[in-house]
DNA sequence: GTGAAACTGTGATTTAATTAACAATATTTC
DNA sequence: GAAATATTGTTAATTAAATCACAGTTTCAC
């Protein structure tokens, strides 16, 4: 099981290596990847040392050779099927976002509670009522949720997605979730990150 | 200036102990604070005493008086003005999301090069062509700038927030930017924390 | 083909963040 | 009011993450 940041940091690199591909380029050298990413070509290759690929010496890493490695590390076989919970402006948002964007990881319904929302596709995934979370989530195999219902009603929410046997959720609500252990559990808090900007924006000029 | 996740961890508290306020409860232990935030008593204490705050011993932290210390600490006095670059639907949804959450940062503009939007007012706040961005910015002591843009763009876009004198940006963007090293800037993917959670849930049976 | 230059892979070190351990203090119980 | 209990504040230890340092290759220049 790799360290989280190298996770994150080898989702980032794919996205630019298969920009370079389009681009035509072959192969690339550890500082190269690193300044795409504001950080260290030790850090690069050390990520990529994780993974256990080894380039050709001094040829810098074969661009297509390393998507698929990673591929490997982070893609399941078969992909893995999403929902969005919460249609709101976010909820939509991230819908529209997503989809298409990974074709290992499909959306493929989005839940609300609001009967006008109920039935309308978006993006080309379909709406279903929160109720018939465990039925759907069942019958079309989805394991992971991104959370975006308003926060009153999140940590219930949370709760049924558990019940529901999802695997991992990704809240995006301003409440932090307890679920169950075994369910992976990862949190983005907005306000947090723009606070964050400004007591630095703040700090900076002291 | 404080480690990064003391600042993110105060900023998550502080909402937590409003909600706290609101349910009229006057004081709060570390553990109670932890526990709402899935992390431990000590880490609760370990970045209270970094902001120099002290409780009354035995009584937990008085819930008034620790929201206003963090509000010292986080807080600009005057506030800080934040501008949305990029009315898709994600800087819709980043718009309304956060128009009136926080008193002490303020949505003052959009901006966009779609001449369809400019004018528009989205939840109070009006959209400006990207062209006046200097401007806009200087008339309105903007200091803080939230990235919506499509990835093709958000390159020349950072740089034409740095030359417009923003200070700190929030890239929801896909592409890593570069700003000047004055300039504070925090980064976040969607599309990462997903195959994060992906990751991991594909990992956890194993 | 020899020396210099350019990269990678990795052990060792450093730094940052978290957790453990516990003394100090206030509160409750009897 | 003495003993037991609950809680904080902080030093010390641990763990996790990032960086340094450098040996080992390959390539290039001449």
């Amino acid at each position: 099981m790799l360290p989280e940041r190298t996770v994150e940091r080898l989702s980032e690199y794919r996205r630019s290596l298969l920009q370079c591909l389009e681009e035509g380029k072959t192969h690339i050298y550890s500082h190269e990847l690193a300044e795409l990413h504001h950080n260290t070509a030790v850090q690069v290759r050390r990520d990529i040392m994780f993974i256990g690929y080894t380039s050709m010496q001094r040829k810098g890493y074969d661009v297509r050779e390393l998507i698929e490695v990673i591929g490997e590390i982070l893609d399941s076989e078969k992909g893995l099927n999403v929902a969005v919970v919460g249609v709101g402006n976010l909820g939509r948002a991230v819908t529209t976002y997503f989809v298409g964007k990974r074709s290992k990881l499909n959306i493929i319904a989005t839940f609300d509670v609001d009967t006008n929302k109920i039935e309308r596709v978006i993006s080309g995934v379909k709406c279903y009522p929160l109720n018939r979370l465990k039925e759907v989530v069942e019958s079309h195999n989805i394991s992971i949720a991104i959370m975006t219902v308003p926060a009153d009603s999140a940590t219930e929410v949370s709760e049924q997605l558990v019940e529901a046997g999802i695997k991992g959720v990704l809240n995006f609500t301003t409440v932090p979730l307890n679920v169950a252990p075994e369910v992976y559990l990862d949190e983005y808090d907005m306000i947090t990150s723009l606070e964050k900007v400004a007591y630095f924006v703040k700090t900076a000029n002291k």
